[in-house]
DNA sequence: CGATGGGCCCAAATTGCCAA
DNA sequence: TTGGCAATTTGGGCCCATCG
């Protein structure tokens, strides 16, 4: 990996880059750009500071995760036949009303977005003082966290999994209605910035996008963690999360949960079974109290009263 | 019509075993 | 212990037959 890090700009990169080295090499990067910096006028000193500081995150007890709900009332995290990934262009991606987001990658899984979850979780946790926007993370504890088998094929897949959400363009647009009438607000990048990985160690040192913060603004839901990692399947994980952006759920076409959470799944029927299934899961796990599928179509859910909790 | 049970198949995730 | 590898299990879409 060829050395470009005496450049005084903030580095572009956003392919992989598996320092060979320990992060340390990573924090001399770092150092030699604040040397850079420190060169420079203090009001441009001050600016390039702000852009780069992540604006704080809400805060989130220990046992639940917070994921704003844009991510929770789409199919940005859709549910994803195996094998059956797909990557795509600008792509508008299925969502509620008064949302609109345009998407262009790999579409993203469940799988995905327990990682950009566990991510932004580390965010709010880490306190390293020397570079504030990265966190450092070992795989092992990494996967645990996301109730998954560490190992190599684990390994793989957590790299793969940070390719994909380094390597998005996401555009989103939202309509918010506030007390000064209707707002538009949008966002346009990537979910993580950039990430080293470190092979020996196999530790991460990762940068999400400082905007992501912002996702939070529009609403945002505290995920019961353990009860998703319960979950199974991922329809049951989506649709834990769809229902737990919503403090009284309305009742749902299943034509219209199956557009929302991006299922390809050719027949209604073989669907409708799958929700079944996965609703089940949901009421094992305690996640909602009933539910039940009316003769329109409809589904109900009846969620435990007092409960978590759309902010 | 749709529900249910069974079966098939593909690919991914997990597990068990071995050697370093 | 750990990592690597192969075998096994699992998830999920799809299809069929049968029943209400």
């Amino acid at each position: 990996m060829k050395s470009d890090q005496q450049s005084n700009k903030p580095q572009r990169k956003t392919a992989v880059t598996p320092l060979g080295e320990n992060a340390s090499v990573t924090r001399a990067i770092k150092t030699a750009q604040e040397r850079c910096i420190n060169l420079l006028s203090p009001e441009l000193q001050n600016k390039i500071r702000e852009l780069e500081q992540i604006p704080l995150l809400p805060d989130w007890p220990d046992k639940t995760r917070g994921v704003p709900n844009l991510c929770l009332r789409s199919a940005l995290f859709g549910v994803i036949r195996r094998g059956r990934r797909r990557a795509v262009k600008g792509e508008v991606i299925a969502s509620v009303q008064g949302l609109n987001i345009r998407y262009t990658g790999w579409r993203l899984d469940q799988g995905d977005f327990d990682v950009l979850v566990q991510t932004l979780h580390l965010q709010t946790r880490h306190i390293e003082k020397t570079s504030k926007n990265y966190i450092r993370f070992e795989v092992k504890s990494f996967l645990r966290a996301i109730g998954r088998q560490p190992g190599k094929s684990g390994r793989e897949w957590l790299k793969d999994c940070f390719r994909r959400l380094t390597a998005t363009a996401v555009e989103i647009n939202v309509e918010l209605r506030n007390r000064y009438g209707n707002e538009a607000y949008t966002y346009a990048g990537s979910l993580v910035d950039e990430f080293y990985y470190n092979d020996r160690e196999h530790t991460y040192f990762l940068k999400i996008n400082p905007k992501l913060a912002e996702l939070f603004d529009a609403g945002w839901t505290q995920l019961q963690w353990q009860q998703r990692l319960q979950l199974k399947t991922d329809l049951a994980k989506w649709l834990h999360g769809f229902y737990s952006s919503h403090r009284v759920p309305y009742p749902m076409k299943v034509a219209t949960l199956k557009h929302l959470c991006g299922s390809d799944c050719k027949r209604l029927v073989d669907y409708r079974r799958s929700i079944r299934n996965a609703m089940a899961e949901l009421v094992n796990a305690g996640a909602i109290q009933a539910w039940q599928i009316d003769r329109k179509d409809k589904i109900h859910v009846q969620r435990f009263a007092n409960r978590p909790i759309s902010k």
